[in-house]
DNA sequence: CTGAAAGCGCTTACAG
DNA sequence: CTGAAAGCGCTTACAG
């Protein structure tokens, strides 16, 4: 292995001059650079990143705890994920990815052995267990998702409570006076996700507000209970012309279900759905949505996240920063059908 | 920061003792492991990382390489991300994720600056440029997905040969003579997705072995071009009475193209995909498919490798292990509908 | 502008 | 069975 004293020797000069020469941290004469630089060259050598962090406390690594919670839609995750590797990369960090079962056992664990200059939370929970130890961290530490309390931590999400208003009045503007809101299932509520209930609870509420009619369901997160799901919902309110989906494997069956009935979109219902552009160009899903924006969201935790151990934010500050909604338009949304 | 000097005080023994109580590689008198636990309980001790990185020149730490084909099906990755990172928990590891474009100097960087004691590789190329380094690195390496030269590295790959044979024969043996093979995009096989070509290969040769007819495709990897595609291979092959789909955009358009013709699976047509269970169920996939089995190779990758850098498994023997393909039933074959 | 030395927090031969 | 000391490869005050 070739060390810094490698260089040194070969260099002709110190360790310090030549830990200097590369971290740039005093003055160095053009010459003695030009040595050291010409020795790493020749010698390949690349610092040992243990010795480093030793040294610095800095280790370069960012922690980033995701949490899988059963019927949620896990793929989605990955966009997450990949949001905040590559802009942590960017940023000249590294990324240590944390699916622990326990995730404050994990996150203990990782940030008392100082393995990262700090985290990530993915999927955050109403009431998240793990914030607690997270606010007494010494490293600082950033959510995607918002929890019922985000005191002294910055939070970055969709902004759910808009995405229910604007569906809503997306479609009451075309005139629906009467729609269906299909959730994820009410597991993902129990078990923290109050993104679920801020939409529908924002969708009830707007919906009252214009006089419109909101029957909201939680539906199954998989084929083929969700198909048949759907397909009551339709028989139960016939007067319905309107379909929100906050529930990917409902977007996913709905083609079937509308097709089986000999229903077409937008002509005889509108539909908007909850879900990244990604997996609508992945998967037959031909419904205007409203993007989740994960690699954006995962890039903005990143960004605020590297600000905050480089000490380049106001301690004092946390934010709370809700990412607006946008509806991609897929052309699934009209005016009502007229009923004779 | 509690340090195992605070330990070694107030358990009122040495530095090294307490090192030694904690790692067990010395006998210790019962007495002074009892002190040495109880101060590590009251000071709530947690070893620094880069410390022990830097002494013992292991980390813990497993470096996991994605790497994202442009066109291929990037959520399908999550899986064998979780098997790695679950396995790697499981034997006392945690794993890096490394999604830098340059596969090449991400892993010079990484493995240079001793962050990972080894690495796993996904999605490995047929022409894969980051194995020449990985031969020459100083931490074990193994792969997923199996490179046209697996010289000195463990492989672990789903029998893409043996899919493509299976496929074929199911189908043969309840009696259809003519079959449409779709493959992923061809981009997918010019950056060195081998398997799309090693099935077909397999699947072409059975087919000709057996006497029946083979129409091969590569398909597109999203809407609606892919509907279009198979609308298509539908009518230019109106003999043909079974599909087989390398491809998972065409998994989930096809309901609706079948649908669309009037067609059902399997009294009009036979159908056998090749994607993971999971998928299966959060979409609507409703056909017989070759379960990817993402987790499972993830897993045994991680086995493997733990096994190489704990020093367990001779040096000598690198493994190629092809995982053998089972078709998940979904009731998507038959025998071929009689024609009058 | 440069060097000698201490220190980061561990582990592990070396002595006893 | 236990301790004092050296060493892992860096960085960074301290001196000059």
């Amino acid at each position: 292995m070739v060390t810094i004293g490698d260089v040194a020797r070969v260099a002709g000069v110190s360790r310090s001059t030549a830990s200097y020469a590369l971290s740039g941290k005093r003055s160095i004469s053009a010459e003695v650079r030009d040595k050291v630089e010409q020795a790493v060259r020749d010698l390949g050598y690349t610092p040992n990143a243990g010795a480093k962090a030793l040294a610095t406390s800095q280790t370069q690594v960012l922690g980033l705890l995701a949490r899988f919670l059963e019927d949620e839609f896990a793929p989605a995750m990955l966009q997450y994920i990949l949001g905040v590797t590559n802009e942590a990369r960017a940023r000249g960090y590294d990324t240590l990815l944390i699916t622990d079962e326990d995730g404050v056992a994990a996150l203990r664990r990782i940030s008392e052995s100082r393995m990262v200059d700090g985290f990530i939370l993915l999927n955050v929970a109403e009431s998240d267990d793990r914030l607690g130890f997270l606010r007494a961290a010494s490293q600082p530490g950033t959510l995607v998702g918002l929890p019922g309390d985000p005191t002294g931590l910055d939070v970055f999400d969709l902004d759910f409570v808009a995405a229910g208003r604007l569906m809503v009045e997306t479609l009451h503007e075309l005139g629906h006076r009467s729609l269906i809101l299909v959730s994820q299932p009410e597991h993902v509520l129990e078990r923290g996700g109050a993104y679920v209930s801020r939409l529908a609870n924002a969708a009830q509420q707007r919906a009252a507000e214009l006089g419109v009619e909101l029957h909201h369901h939680f539906g199954a997160s998989s084929q083929p209970q969700i198909g048949v799901e759907l397909a009551n919902l339709l028989d139960a309110h016939p007067e319905a012309t309107g379909l929100l989906l906050n529930n990917e494997a409902a977007a996913a069956a709905l083609p079937n279900v509308l097709q089986s009935r000999g229903l077409a979109s937008p002509a005889d219902i509108s539909v908007i759905g909850r879900y990244s552009d990604d997996f609508a160009r992945t998967f037959s899903l031909p419904y205007s949505a409203i993007d989740s924006a994960a690699d954006e969201l995962g890039r903005r935790a990143v960004e605020r996240l590297v600000s905050r151990i480089e000490g380049t934010v106001d301690a004092e500050s946390p934010v709370v920063d809700l990412f607006a909604p946008r509806i991609d338009d897929r052309g699934s949304t009209s005016v009502p059908p007229t009923r004779q």
